[in-house]
RNA sequence: GCCACCUUAGCUCAGCGGUAGAGCAAUGCUUUCGUAAAGCAUAGGUCGCGAGUUCAAAUCUCGCAGGUGGCUCCA
């Protein structure tokens, strides 16, 4: 047997090895490194027997313990084999400790995650994060124990036999599922050795060579989760933990997560006084105050500009309208869960809807002429408001809301100009997204759940659409991911996901082909050979809502918006009150051009006022004192660059605007460097 | 909606059975100052809301509301 190793060297065997014995045939070093491998690309533990035949070569990477600076640190990346690892195990050996203090408890299921792990498990008495403390005790005495990983294989009958007996429902369904996928055994790890081992889980590893591996770990949250992810199924305790090589890797890790908390659209919201929600106005329900108002004006002002180049046209709809009209659209059918109840009128039996998507409104506009062929495509944008219930868990700040307004638009077209248009729009949410340099966005096909009644419409339709959108996407070049289930209940949909400061991921911009509301509708246009035709709807919004974007733009800039989107683009700070008549002057220069200025004329000292600009965000601080009076200038101040010198107040004014007009591009006084 | 936790001054937080505190912010006065916080003073709180236990509740118990992290959901 040929072992090759990743710089291409090749090992020869003539019996079975284990990625241990190959280590340790390399160096000792090696050997005491290691923490397990990948034989042939898979995850493997360093003590299971490499199985090939005599004239066979296996690829082996040995997976080691990360090398450490004088701090105790990792060196370089985290190598997230070593991790998974090392999280698996830990994850086992938090169970353990669960299971020393409840003995009745049941576990379920306890993987590995990208920043840690945890343990679903079935316990009648609550844990809470005071029990934290007393778990963590009992793990760190099994980690200093240093036992070993040892794993053990059954055939499937007698391993089921054995769970059986055991009369543990959740790890019988495991096995049962790692049976169906066409497991050959069922594997146990011991933590410890066979003979004298007290504790094992039914599991698949693989596992780190003994608990001793874990350097730092720490349980961080308590959460519910259900069985099979089935809310009417049993309830699970989910113990989420993470952990490292090193306490100097934990700690850093915390940090981050800290830092991460700083950048929270809801602290900086609040900091910057972007926007407020208020319990007696109702949950999920966002009031933009006038500095959160300022930067969205700038957002709908630069869509607004983008969508007249590509005619498209404006409109204006009420936010309710009557459920009959939900009814022909399907929403109120397919989802009256998830939408505010309907008002009742005081006579009569009509009720009025909040409503949940604009597409209704903007189809009575589209229906309420006749529409030529020669008038297609029609575009309507609004920016609209729209109402959904969502669950209260499910609200967080503004990301997650029960009223927001979607810089919607509905186009309206002919069968041949759907490929068109749908790539127009989705060069259009492209172009918003490299505005803001959002550059980790990633793209997904939205499509329908074979088999499910979740949807309205002909198969057919729906294939056809699905096809048209992935034709598209491919002929872009654009790589994408496929979410199955994910599409809207009318049509299938192109989104684009980001991820906020907590790594969850969210839905802005979308493009969605619709087939279906059309025909729901039974809209009309007249061809060319003077008969009817029915229109095909895209239904989309680059940025989804201007609530949810809002809440990503926050994170993304932590607060600090470029000098086009800024709330308050430039604060005049004079020196003293004897140059308050000259700010003024500058004030009203800067006002006269609309822009968004203000003067700070309280008594501090100038480096107070700076303090508090600089905490305010503001780009850019104009410092004047009896010095720039003299000579008609401003001392400039870039939050970033610090002092840049002085500037005529007219030079400045010019550089500002370029730096507005490019949206950043240059920005003021770049590369003078040197200060005036 | 489910589970755990949290809710004290505008903000960040301390107090955790004996009747409310700090820093910052605010307001006033002094200072008139050249690039990340001058000094002094004043004001500000039914301790989320409602019950209960107790001689006594911010503190203990229960209910409700709101928030945070997950789960589920997400047109």
């Amino acid at each position: 047997m040929q072992i090759q190793l990743p710089d291409g060297s090749i090992k020869s065997y003539d019996r079975p090895v284990t990625p241990a014995q190959v280590a340790a045939d390399i160096g000792a070093g090696l050997a005491k490194a290691a923490i397990g491998a990948r034989i042939n690309g898979e995850l493997a533990d360093l003590n299971r027997p490499i199985e090939a035949g005599t004239d066979q070569t296996v690829e082996l990477k040995l997976i080691t313990r990360p090398r450490t600076d004088k701090t105790g640190r990792t060196r370089g990346d985290h190598d997230p084999d070593a991790l998974y690892l090392l999280r698996h195990s830990t994850a086992h050996i938090m169970a353990e400790a669960i299971c020393d203090l409840w003995p009745e408890t049941k576990l379920a299921y306890g993987p590995p995650l990208e920043n840690g792990f945890y343990y679903d498990l079935y316990l009648e008495t609550p844990i809470s994060s005071e029990d934290f403390a007393r778990i963590e005790a009992r793990m760190k005495e099994i980690i200093a124990e240093a036992r070993p990983f040892t794993r053990y294989d059954l055939p499937p009958d007698q391993g089921l036999e054995k769970l059986e007996a055991e009369g543990n429902k959740y790890k019988i369904d495991n096995a049962q599922r790692a049976i169906e996928a066409g497991s050959a055994t069922l594997s146990w790890y011991i933590t410890g050795l066979p003979e004298k081992g007290h504790w094992e889980d039914l599991c698949m590893g693989p596992h780190v060579p003994d608990t001793g591996v874990v350097g730092a770990f720490k349980l961080m949250n308590i959460a519910a989760s259900h069985w099979r992810g089935d809310v009417e199924s049993d309830r699970f305790q989910r113990l989420y933990g993470t952990a490292f090589f090193t306490e100097a890797d934990l700690e850093d890790h915390l940090e981050k997560l800290e830092q991460a908390r700083q950048r929270d659209h809801r602290v900086i919201g609040q900091r910057l006084g972007l926007f407020t929600i208020d319990e007696q106005v109702g949950q999920g329900l966002i009031l933009w105050k006038p500095r959160g108002g300022a930067v969205r004006s700038v957002l709908e002002k630069f869509l607004q500009e983008q969508l007249f180049k590509l005619n498209y046209e404006m409109v204006y709809t009420p936010h309710i309208g009557k459920v009959d009209l939900y009814k022909t659209s399907g929403h109120y059918p397919y989802y009256s869960d998830s939408q505010f109840p309907p008002i009742q009128m005081r006579d009569g039996d009509e009720q009025y809807l909040l409503r949940p998507m604009n597409c209704p409104h903007h189809i009575k506009i589209y229906s309420s002429e006749p529409r030529s062929y020669r008038d297609l495509p029609v575009r309507l944008a609004e920016f609209g408001t729209v109402y959904r219930f969502e669950q209260s868990g499910e609200l967080t700040g503004m990301t997650r809301v029960r009223g927001f307004t979607q810089d919607d638009a509905h186009i309206f077209c002919t069968p041949d100009q759907v490929k068109n248009e749908f790539r127009q729009t989705v060069d259009l949410v492209r172009f918003v997204f490299n505005t803001f340099g959002f550059e980790d966005v990633s793209i997904r096909l939205s499509l329908r759940e074979p088999g499910s009644k979740k949807y309205v419409g002909d198969p057919a339709n729906w294939d056809r659409a699905e096809l048209e959108l992935r034709e598209v996407l491919e002929s872009m070049e654009i790589h994408f991911t496929e979410g199955l289930g994910e599409a809207a209940f009318y049509g299938p949909k192109t989104d684009f996901m980001v991820r906020d400061v907590i790594g969850r991921s969210w839905q802005l911009g979308t493009v969605q082909l619709d087939y279906n509301l059309p025909e729901r509708f039974a809209l009309e246009y007249i061809g060319p050979d003077s008969k009817p035709h029915r229109p095909v709807m895209i239904h989309r919004a680059p940025f989804g809502s201007m609530e949810r974007f809002m809440a990503i733009l926050i994170e993304h800039y932590a607060g600090a918006f470029p000098l086009w989107l800024a709330p308050e683009q430039f604060r005049i700070l004079p020196i003293s009150e004897k140059a308050h008549e000259y700010a003024t002057r500058v004030l009203d220069e800067l006002r006269k051009r609309d822009w968004r200025a203000t003067l700070d004329a309280g008594n501090d000292r100038i480096s107070a006022k700076v303090k508090v600009a600089q905490d305010d965000k503001v780009p850019y601080m104009l410092v004047v004192g009896p010095r720039d009076e003299q000579a008609g200038q401003v001392s400039i101040r870039d939050r970033y660059r610090g002092d840049l010198g002085a500037l005529p107040l007219e030079a400045f004014i010019q550089q500002a605007d370029t730096e507005i007009l490019t949206r950043g591009k240059n920005t003021v006084l770049e590369g003078i460097g040197s200060k005036a």
